[in-house]
DNA sequence: GCATGATCATGC
DNA sequence: GCATGATCATGC
C-alpha cells in the first residue's frame, strides 16, 4: 500500500491530490493505492453517492456528518459532477450543482450567513467526472478537477438569490419557486413528478421538493475556465480576464440588485427610438440590420458586448435578453425564436428536467420593450418608429412548466421516431395555440443538419414562443398601465 | 391579416 | 460556414 499524500489541514494539497484521479475511475485510483481494497468493495453506502465515496476510499478522509465542509480542517467541500458527451462528441454539463436540500420550514430561520450553502460551498473542490448511463458509480472516469472559490461578487448576487427564494417562501409561495427566480443559485426541482409534496411554513400548499443548487449556466462557465486554463493552481479570485465584461461592478451590488442597476440604464434611454440611442453613442446602426434593436440594446449595456452572454453576470445566470416590439394596438408582429433544437441533445437527454429547454423554459428573462410611435415626419416616412418604453424580468409560472415539458415531449418523439423532415413531423405549429411552436430557423432552406438517428440532412428549427403568449407576458407586466399605453379596443 | 417557411446582417 | 437575434416574404 502506497501512501496518501496529502495535508488534510491545506486546500491546495487537497487539490494536488485530486490530480492523480483524472483520467482515471475512482475504482482503477483507489486499487493503485491500495493493493488491498478490491474494486468491488468500493461501494456507496449512504446517500452521499459519488463525492463520499471519493473522500472515503480515495482521499481515506472519514466522511464527518457535521454541517460544515467535508473537509472540515481545510474549509473544503468536495462535489463531483457529471459530465456527458454529446452525439457529437461534444462534452457538456449534464447537471446543476446541487448543494442542500431545501427545508421550507427550516430555511426561513436562517439569514444567509447562517445557512448550510454558506458554511459549506465558499470553497469547493469540484469533480468533473464523465456519466455513462448504467455504469457502475466507481467506474466513471473523471476528467477535470478545479478548486473554486466564491468571489465576493457572486456571493452578493448568490446571497440575494436566497433571500429572493426565502421571502417567496415567507409569502407562501414554495409550491411556485422555478429556477427562474434567481441568477446563479436556484431552488431546483428534486425527486420525481408524483413523489409526495413537502410541508411549507406559511401556506397549506403541498410544495415540490427543493435544492438550493448551482445552476447549470454557473457550472458551464467553471468547466469553460477548468478546459482553458492552463496554471496548475486555480481558484477563480483572478477569473476576470479580458474575456469577461462585467456589467455590474462589486461595489455597485452592495447597494442595489443587478436587476435594478440594468432596468436604470436603459430607463435613461425611455422614449428615444433606435436612431436617437444610437447616435447617443456615435454608433452606426444598418437599417437593414435586422438585430438592430438587440444591437443598441447591447450598446446600452455595454460597450464591448458583442453577444448578450459574452456579459460575465448573463453568462453565469443564463438571463436571456429579448427584444420586443410592439404595435400601437398592442399586438406584437413577430413570434420569437430561441436557439436552433439541437437533436444530437435530445437524443442524448433522457429527463426534460436535464434538457437544455428546460433550463430555457426556467431561465430567467430580460424583456427590453419598444412600441410603436406613429411619426409623420419626413425622418420616419419609409420606416415605423418604436421607441424603449420599459424592461422587466420574467420567468415562466410553474403552472405553465407542464406544457414546456409536453412540448419537449413531443420533440424527443419526433427526434426518436426520426422524423424530423419537413413532411412527417408532428411538430407543434403556431396555429395549435399552445404558446410554443416549432419553425425553421437557418441561413437559407439548404443549410441543413443530420439527423440522430438515420444520419440523413434534416431541415434546422428552432424553438419558438409563440406571438400571442408573448402578449400575455408582456400585457401582464404592464398590468395597469397596459390599457393607458396602448390602444386597446 | 395571419401562419409559415425563408432569409438576413453581423462577427467570429 | 455558422450561431445570434432577429425580420421578411409569400400564399392562403
Amino acid at each position: 500500500m502506497k501512501e496518501r499524500i496529502y495535508d488534510p489541514n491545506n486546500a491546495k494539497s487537497i487539490f494536488h491530490f485530486s490530480k492523480d484521479l483524472l483520467h482515471r475511475s475512482l475504482a482503477e485510483a483507489v486499487c493503485a493505492i491500495d493493493d488491498s481494497i478490491k474494486a468491488e468493495d468500493i461501494v456507496c453506502n449512504g446517500k452521499g453517492g459519488l463525492g463520499q465515496m471519493v473522500e472515503k476510499y480515495y482521499y481515506g478522509y472519514e466522511p464527518n456528518s457535521d454541517s460544515g465542509p467535508d473537509f472540515r480542517e481545510a474549509g473544503v467541500e468536495l462535489k463531483t459532477t457529471p459530465l456527458k458527451k454529446l452525439a457529437n462528441e461534444e462534452l457538456a454539463i449534464k447537471e446543476r450543482l446541487v448543494c442542500d436540500m431545501i427545508d421550507f420550514c427550516d430555511v426561513v430561520k436562517r439569514p444567509f450567513e447562517e445557512s448550510l450553502f454558506y458554511k459549506k460551498s465558499l470553497l469547493m473542490l469540484i469533480l468533473f467526472y464523465l456519466h455513462v448511463a448504467g455504469k457502475d458509480l466507481r467506474d466513471l472516469e473523471f476528467l477535470y478537477s478545479v478548486l473554486w472559490k466564491l468571489k465576493d461578487k457572486d456571493l452578493l448576487i448568490i446571497k440575494r438569490d436566497y433571500e429572493t427564494i426565502i421571502d417567496k417562501i415567507k409569502a407562501g409561495k414554495a409550491h411556485e419557486l422555478s429556477e427562474g427566480d434567481t441568477m446563479y443559485l436556484g431552488a431546483c426541482r428534486k425527486g420525481k413528478k408524483g413523489d409526495p409534496l413537502r410541508k411549507q411554513p406559511f401556506s397549506d400548499i403541498g410544495a415540490p421538493k427543493r435544492a438550493f443548487a448551482l445552476k447549470t449556466s454557473y457550472m458551464r462557465t467553471i468547466l469553460e475556465f477548468v478546459r482553458t486554463e492552463k496554471k496548475d493552481m486555480v481558484t477563480n479570485t483572478d477569473i476576470v480576464t479580458e474575456n469577461e465584461i462585467e456589467l455590474v461592478a462589486e461595489e455597485e451590488l452592495k447597494k442595489s440588485s443587478f436587476e435594478d442597476v440594468l432596468t436604470e440604464r436603459f430607463m435613461q434611454f425611455k422614449g428615444q427610438d433606435y436612431r436617437e440611442i444610437a447616435g447617443s453613442f456615435k454608433m452606426e446602426v444598418n437599417v437593414n440590420d435586422k438585430s438592430k434593436y438587440a444591437r443598441i440594446a447591447k450598446r446600452i449595456l455595454s460597450e464591448k458586448l458583442k453577444e448578450f452572454d459574452d456579459a460575465e453576470e448573463i453568462k453565469k445566470s443564463g438571463i436571456i435578453a429579448k427584444t420586443v416590439r410592439i404595435e400601437t394596438n398592442g399586438k406584437i408582429r413577430e413570434s420569437m425564436s430561441f436557439e436552433n433544437i439541437n437533436y444530437d441533445e435530445i437524443a442524448d437527454t433522457e429527463d426534460w428536467i436535464d434538457s437544455r429547454w428546460y433550463e430555457i423554459a426556467t431561465s430567467r428573462f430580460m424583456f427590453i420593450v419598444f412600441r410603436a410611435v406613429p411619426d409623420t415626419s419626413k425622418e420616419w416616412e419609409n420606416e415605423k418608429r418604436y421607441v424603449l418604453d420599459r424592461v422587466f424580468f420574467w420567468t415562466m409560472p410553474a403552472e405553465e412548466l407542464d406544457r414546456a415539458e409536453e412540448y419537449w415531449n413531443n420533440i424527443k418523439e419526433n427526434v426518436t421516431s426520426d422524423t424530423l423532415t419537413d413532411e412527417d413531423n408532428t411538430f407543434w405549429k403556431m396555429t395549435d395555440r399552445k404558446d410554443f411552436h416549432v419553425r425553421p430557423k437557418a441561413q437559407t432552406a439548404a443549410d441543413k443538419c443530420k439527423s440522430p438517428v438515420s444520419g440523413v440532412d434534416v431541415p434546422k428549427k428552432a424553438y419558438w414562443f409563440n406571438n400571442d403568449y408573448i402578449q400575455e407576458i408582456v400585457k401582464h407586466a404592464y398590468a395597469d398601465e397596459w390599457q393607458k399605453t396602448f390602444e386597446i379596443k
